[in-house]
RNA sequence: CGGGGUGUGGCGCAGUUGGCUAGCGCGCCGCGUUUGGGACGCGGAGGUCGAAGGUUCGAGUCCUUUCACCCCGACCA
């Protein structure tokens, strides 16, 4: 990508209205513009980001053998009286429209009535089980008070997984096997040794429902982590006869701040059964599904990245959800220079790499502060300096050191 | 919903006790000089002051209503 035909532009201002690191930086980056409260829209370099981390969410889950499909946001209100979950008092959050007729709809918050519902007419027989389902969708919540730039919105990316289980036993060897899937994915985004497989209300479901919390100083939610046992629970739980029941000691707990990065829980067959998604077993006998739901906030996931790999001078983002590679610099209007570094652009860009071309007619200062606030992970310079040698600079976003580097020296050391 | 705060060109801000053509910086456009950590000169474009109503000879400045945004709290299937 040739910054001179991307339309977007860094600043040097902070908006004053956001407060939120990961806002001011995204913003002030160019890569999200906000719309309204809890509501943001994604610019060209914050889609790729965006699109980046759901793929990351995407690759992992698929080697689970789960289903994507793209459910609809707008909701019947009928289905959702089946289970009782149209109600605001006990779903708060509905973003609720007419239709021109006025029939009332509902903007999806969740979709377990719809997973099932869309299933209906192929689930009836022991073979079919089991299997899951996933999406990576906007969801609408209708948050009292949106807070925390990306963290918290009221228009969200998220990756929501339905598995449906013969019996209760199989269901909890999935809900394990999903919870060390989470754990993977989070390390993928470089946040594995700071995310914790937290223990919280389990709602009217089962006892206990899993969250993952990454540890930050912005995070809304407080858990007790046990370092060793990698595990937390959540302060809503925290209570003695609970910590006994769990195995906890209470002497090894440390308070701290955390970000829920995902839930997955344990949904019984409540669902299932109110809307009629049943078996026949193998001797012919009626059974109910069991059913759990997988959530990771792909929105939510890109602000706590912005917050954490950050620094005085931008975003630092971690290789595998960087909108590019190399962020590519030429010093000097040099002819000779702007070819060495048109070439490289191709090179580099024909090797497969995702490239930053900053071919702006700016000074050198600009280049490299705009290549440090946008986070892309290596800066290469072209200049004068190294180009009889057919050399390039290259410096690490994180690092301080400059290597000089040949074009294939450079490759290796990018790889 | 309660408490606190803020709305003035795209962004960040200033605007005295109401007073004449609403300023400044960044960004943008043009010309020129610059080119290894956000350069500089000259010349431009762009706002009716969140909105509505009111007081006044006169309102960005005062009053009323309203909308939006931020922070704290309550809330978070």
């Amino acid at each position: 990508m040739r910054l001179t035909k991307l339309v977007t532009r860094t600043s040097k201002m902070v908006p004053s209205e956001e407060e939120s690191k990961n806002a001011q930086l995204l913003i002030r980056a160019g890569y999200v513009h906000k719309e309204m409260s809890g509501v943001y829209s994604y610019l060209p370099l914050g889609k790729i980001v965006l699109d980046n981390i759901a793929n990351i969410v995407r690759e992992e889950i698929n080697k689970t053998g789960a289903f994507e499909v793209q459910m609809s946001s707008l909701q019947s209100r009928e289905l959702w009286e089946k289970t009782g979950r149209w109600d605001d008092k006990l779903v708060d959050n509905w973003f609720k429209t007419k239709l021109a007729n006025g029939q009332e709809l509902g903007l999806g918050l969740t979709h377990e009535e719809p997973v099932i519902n869309s299933l209906l007419p192929f689930v009836s027989s022991y073979k079919d089980l089991p299997f899951a389902v996933y999406q990576v969708q906007t969801k609408f919540r209708n948050e009292i008070r949106a807070k925390s730039g990306l963290m918290r919105s009221r228009e969200l990316l998220m990756k929501d997984q339905y598995s449906f289980s013969k019996s209760e036993d199989d269901h909890k060897k999935y809900y394990e096997e999903m919870a060390d899937v989470y754990l993977k994915i989070y390390s993928r985004f470089g946040v594995g040794d700071i995310t914790y497989r937290t223990y919280a209300d389990g709602g009217i479901f089962s006892e206990f429902s899993d969250e993952f919390q990454t540890l930050s100083e912005v995070g809304e939610d407080t858990i007790y982590v046990d370092e060793e046992k990698r595990i937390a629970i959540n302060k809503e739980v925290y209570k003695d006869d609970v910590l006994k029941k769990l195995g906890l000691d209470k002497s090894k707990l440390v308070e701290r701040k955390a970000v829920e990065v995902g839930n997955i829980f344990s949904l019984g067959t409540k669902y299932t059964k109110e809307l009629g998604l049943d078996y026949i077993d193998e001797n012919g006998k009626k059974q109910d599904i069991v059913m759990g739901c997988y959530g990771i906030g792909v929105s939510r996931m890109m602000g706590l990245l912005a917050e954490h790999f950050s620094d005085e001078k931008g975003l630092s983002w971690p290789k595998e959800v960087a909108p590019a590679i190399v962020y590519l610099i030429n010093i000097g209007n040099d002819s000779e220079v702007v070819k060495a570094a048109d070439e490289a652009y191709d090179e580099l860009t024909a090797k497969g790499i995702k490239v930053i071309y900053d071919d702006r007619d700016l000074r050198p200062g600009e280049k490299f502060a705009d290549a440090d606030l946008l986070g892309i992970p290596y800066r290469v310079v072209v200049s004068e300096k190294n180009l009889a040698e057919k050399k390039y600079e290259l410096k690490a976003r994180n690092e301080d050191s400059l290597h000089i580097l040949s074009m294939q020296e450079l490759l290796k050391y990018i790889a």
